[in-house]
DNA sequence: TGTTAGCACTCATCCCTCTCGAGTGCTAAT
DNA sequence: ATTAGCACTCGAGAGGGATGAGTGCTAACA
């Protein structure tokens, strides 16, 4: 895509685009050229409005489902829709109802997370994600090593945030048990106020040695303890409303909803389509996502921040028919809620 | 049901019976006379089967789905079914996998539980949840409070199976910070290895006149706090393969998968139903079930225990067309093999 | 020249009917 | 007691209008 050709529409083309679009995303029903004609603000007959139907289909904005419908946008026509045709406006219903959640009383982070994924969900009948809140920024609080038995322990990390993290581990051979305390001293001393995504690093380069002076020789555990403390803390996922997608009669078919179920619950790819989210917010219509999986639907990413590290990111998941003005707004709000909300968290816990 | 006639079949009719259940759980469909008779172990006509099939319908145990349709087993089929014709075969290809998974290594219990979860659900294509474990046995080993902030904090609590609880809390005004870890060392001398389900209790009558005594006036707050940290520990719900299901026949029809998905969405019923389980295992067929919300399925549940602490519940839902025989298999021996690993654990933890 | 009325045409949807086949119950013969 | 035979029932699926919402095109109009 070198060139793209910039076509010119009409005022009355605008006009006669939007009003599709808006009506199909109201009814899921292709629009015809007398309901259009008879909508207060449109001055024209019918027939006028099929001409410039015809051409706006010429020019790629809309389809027909077979030869004598009525149109339907294409995805090129919903692209220009969200470029070109909504004015961002701020709903205030949808707002206070989420700054009522993310304000709402003491919350650790995770809670609100997952609260504003369920509201998300219903607000808009669509499926709604929530990655993160990512740990570039976080830093450790504090390190717990919990013996349980003569062998085994768990381990809980906390970070400044209030986050609570816990693996339970076997206790290597190597180590004496009654080391343990020295090394959660020393971990403690060494990487307390450290950011959580070097404890990995910090560890290997500066502890290791540390560990082998003051504790026992640890020997080869060194990795496994590594492991066991610092690695692969997996991104948190919060999905709100699988099932509330179902309401969209995009749905009326038991094949397309296997196929959503199937695709949702890979937690995995998920996660990773999220990840590409690099902040503002990014409308991807059907085809122009990257994963086979849901290029039958539309994703819309936003991410929220914290000073200079991006946080997380918040999607909704929905057919390409999707209430786009309302759902950028409200990604839009809830966006910037959770970014004051842990900016102030950091100024209080920081 | 003050009586319950018992009613005599006679030995052709119990195969009969038995092989038109078998067949009807495995391909759902309506089964006739003919496909019956032509079976290698029936050496009766199709006319005789006929006779037969219509004295078991007289009885209750089979229906027609039209009056020229081959026989579906009703409820009462299912029940009988389930009581006298299967035999509690144990199934080994099922096992082994069971037994690999639990086994594996070392895991922590919630791990172990999730995975079942997960296996049970893959194994049958109905969906699996497990209970618990109840926190009836384990045993307070340790508690932590972490200060994020000067008024802010997040409370751990370990138990001696390696669960982790965490809470997060605003500190109450009346308690000096600086006294927050006199009050810890308090709580953990004073609760250490006291089972979790007393420690509420114990808190309001035996550690507040002490925690008076040594750290400041906590007034009012005590209430907060015993609130903060003993209260409401939520039951954990693992649900399985919510999707599997869709694989099921029975959910060719859009509504039945969103009246199921509504369903399963609500765990608090499904917690409730789940509790009412007391040891063995327990088949609930259609309408036999409290919850109207479920009156179309079968829920098998089986309990798994430690000692004399009921510790939680495994279950299954499906269709009640459900392979009872394999699901019933499955849980025997995924129930002993978790009450088998709790047992380990509390041998090496208790 | 841009707009509109009119008309023929298309196609999905609904409903009706028909056929087919898998099943039954009943009766009479073995 | 069992079974073969037969008439009957009913659901599923195919075929065939009728309906109506929609289109494109043409010709008339301002």
């Amino acid at each position: 895509m070198l060139t793209e050709v910039i076509i010119m529409l009409t005022e009355r083309q605008l006009l006669i685009l939007q009003v599709i679009i808006d009506d199909f995303i109201e009814s899921a029903h292709p629009v015809g050229s007398r309901a259009i004609s008879k909508k207060d603000d449109i001055p024209y007959s019918a027939a006028t409005i099929r001409n410039e139907m015809a051409d706006l289909e010429d020019m790629g904005f809309l389809e027909k489902t077979h030869s004598s419908s009525g149109r339907v946008p294409s995805e090129k026509g919903y692209r220009y829709y969200v470029d070109h045709l909504i004015s961002p406006s701020i709903l205030h219903e949808d707002g206070d109802v989420i700054k009522h959640i993310v304000n709402d009383g003491f919350f650790e982070f995770e809670q609100i997370v997952q609260m504003s994924a369920e509201v998300l969900s219903q607000l808009t009948n669509y499926t709604s994600i929530i990655l993160g809140p990512e740990i570039f920024e976080t830093k450790l609080k504090q390190l717990q090593i919990i013996t349980l038995s003569s062998n085994t322990a768990v381990a809980i990390l906390v970070t400044n945030t209030g986050h609570v993290e816990h693996r339970s581990f076997t206790i290597p051979t190597e180590i004496n048990p009654s080391d343990l305390e020295k090394l959660v001293n020393i971990l403690n001393n060494q990487l307390s106020g450290v950011p959580i995504i070097q404890l990995a690093d910090k560890f290997n380069t500066e502890i290791v040695s540390m560990l082998n002076q003051y504790v026992s020789d640890i020997g080869k555990s060194y990795q496994y303890l590594n492991e066991v403390l610092f690695h692969e803390h997996p991104v948190k996922l919060y999905i709100g409303g699988k099932a509330n997608m179902l309401m969209q009669p995009e749905f009326n078919d038991v094949d397309k909803i296997r196929s959503f179920y199937s695709m949702i619950e890979n937690e995995d790819k998920i996660a990773h389509l999220l990840k590409q989210s690099n902040g503002g917010i990014k409308v991807s219509i059907g085809q122009e996502n990257d994963v086979d999986a849901i290029k039958d639907f539309s994703l819309i990413t936003a991410a929220y921040h914290l000073g200079e590290g991006q946080m997380g990111t918040i999607a909704l998941l929905g057919p390409t028919r999707m209430e786009y003005r309302r759902v950028i707004s409200l990604l839009n709000i809830l966006s910037h809620e959770m970014t004051d909300a842990l900016y102030m968290w950091y100024k209080n816990n920081g």
